[in-house]
DNA sequence: TTCCATTTGACAACCGGTTGCCATTCGCGT
DNA sequence: ACGCGAATGGCAACCGGTTGTCAAATGGAA
């Protein structure tokens, strides 16, 4: 008899919170009079047990709220069911859709999603990484301060995908840039302009340079030129502060790193009583939540963020399952693709 | 010698990431010459042991690299040093600072943060909750679709904290409203407004009542008259939506539940040649991110969100951690101020 | 040197599941 | 009615820590 959950003798059940103990498969064994093991087996392997005993036990586990504990199953398994999120910044508008889809892949899947935050910070990032990665099936790495060689040693410990950056050896989810910034460079030569300026974000950033080298390459088999104006930081104050050199250069539009950028510009071209789009267009990158309501509204290309975070998790998910999963392959449903506001227009000339 | 990261003797058994098992506390006992439970109670409880044995076991840790598994950890005690974060929407720019704070408040205290987002919707939200609860040693609840009788059930079964809303018997992190609306009244005062119209959001949303209550009861004390026009959806759209009905209530100030319904009604305001702030005033609340992008820029009420969160992730450890905590208590430090920008004028008249 | 009070650290049980192995039972064909 | 193979479910070990208990070792005092 010697009841189960109740006369437990030294543990006095003192309960940090005073709740009492959740139902355990032994609980259950004991109301369906079967064996824990046999609980475990009706509950994770459907099918495998007989039709009755099943259902018995199940009615069981339903009768007495029982919910498996994750960490109990995780420990022989080796499997938490939760992903990892690390980003630089989560107040950073660009990451917004990344956690949302992010978010939702992995709840679909009936993973958990650990968020972490570096600050901008190699080594809070290093620091948040080792936390994090003990407890995680799998991990998104979204603008990380970590080094390739970081990086890569971390995804020799568990399957790893690197978004909006590339790292040999290393999984990456990027949209294709080359739609968004052909759609980009269209545009503006449609509106007679030749003379293209690009405001560099930081020079580390892997994504910056990438934006660069293509916008020269493809500025180029159109004829027209451009000049690299920065590196200088991501932020509106960054856009604010080249500004200057933007006027003295004597191009027509620009495009600048980020939307934040952008809109940077946009402020100081305004202070400066400097015309946009008729004087300047201007041209931001990402579309991050407000870059509308800016005056004039900022044209920007866009990228599907919502879904590099959803691929970057089924990306992971298939390497966590094992399976030989295509999520996201090639660029072509991750394009990236221009969105036309009011901040570029026809030359002035 | 044997330099740090290298010679991981680690049994490289067929892992299914092929990365080679984490070291365990038997792995360091074996190479301490001691029993894993001394190993235990070396890393855990300092001072415990022979300060030669305690070095010793020390310094094999590091050698090896030695990382506390944590579920291993979370299974005995029941702490998981986790905390969970529900969210009706994480894209809601209204949560981004919340998010923040808290996760820098989880990461000064060891914790980790579980992010879950119910995306606007009760069942998924409850389902999230299930999802989460299990694994996390305390909850921290944001524009939660809850009713008050499941929250009081969570909350009966770990630390609950409950932000921007209240709920009988539950821990609340709310900031000061008053504060904000006595200095967006005194401003709007100043300015020559005495008819104020409030667009509500949500009819079931607790902030929204909140506000309006606290902005008739000051309003009244200033002499002014205030009428609601809502409710409606508290987004741009929304706000868009009821600027028929503010343009001919007669109002010449209006504050909105929220920046988004702001937003939408400086844009209806521009599409219908209405001058902000000439012809009418806008204040908004929040201070969202980007609603100084708008033009005119918009007047709102700040909310401290990024000490909702810290104060919310702290009050939940107080509980968690059985001490008498006071975080917040008092919502001093909480209390909201009016950012006056540029949507805010003078009365025409 | 002897004896006792303290440290110190080993043993083993336990947290709540999972899973390989094996004995039992069942159903079926003949 | 009998024999056989497959379906079923019990047993026990294990995942990696934590912790109560207790014996052994240590040190100090007499």
């Amino acid at each position: 008899m010697s009841e189960t959950g109740d006369a437990v003798p030294g543990a006095a059940t003192a309960r940090p919170h005073g709740a009492r103990p959740a139902p355990t498969i032994y609980d259950i064994a004991q109301v369906a009079g079967v064996n824990p093991s046999t609980v475990s087996r009706a509950l994770s392997k459907p099918g495998r047990l007989n039709a009755k005993t099943e259902k018995r036990i199940q009615d069981a586990a339903k009768q007495l709220g029982y919910r498996a504990n994750p960490m109990a199953r995780a420990l022989p398994t080796g499997r938490t069911h939760t992903l990892g999120l690390i980003l630089a910044d989560i107040t950073n508008p660009v990451f917004f859709d990344v956690v949302r889809g992010a978010e939702r892949a992995a709840a679909n899947a009936g993973y958990t999603l650990l968020v972490a935050e570096s600050q901008e910070s190699g080594e809070r990032e290093a620091a948040a990484t080792e936390r994090v990665a003990p407890s995680v099936d799998g991990i998104v790495l979204g603008a990380t301060r970590l080094g390739d060689d970081q990086i890569r040693a971390l995804a020799e410990t568990k399957p790893v995908v690197v978004i909006n950056r590339a790292v040999s050896g290393v999984d990456d989810i990027v949209p294709d840039l080359a739609t968004g910034i052909d759609e980009a460079l269209d545009h503006l030569a449609e509106l007679g302009h030749t003379a293209l300026a690009y405001l560099s974000g930081p020079s580390q950033s892997w994504m910056s340079r990438a934006r660069w080298q293509l916008l020269i390459e493809r500025a180029a088999a159109r004829g027209m030129t451009i000049v690299e104006i920065g590196p200088s930081s991501p932020t509106i104050e960054g856009g604010r502060e080249v500004f200057a050199r933007v006027a003295t250069s004597g191009v027509t539009a620009v495009l600048a790193y980020n939307d934040l950028m952008a809109i940077g510009v946009l402020r100081a071209a305004r202070e400066q009583k400097v015309d946009v789009p008729r004087s300047l267009s201007v041209v931001g990158f990402d579309d991050i939540f407000g870059s509308d309501f800016t005056s004039p509204a900022l044209t920007t290309v866009r990228s599907p963020l919502d879904l590099v975070g959803e691929f970057a998790v089924q990306r992971v998910l298939d390497r966590v399952e094992a399976r030989e999963g295509t999520a996201g392959e090639g660029g072509a449903t991750l394009s990236t693709t221009l969105v036309v506001r009011d901040s570029t227009g026809p030359t002035g000339k």
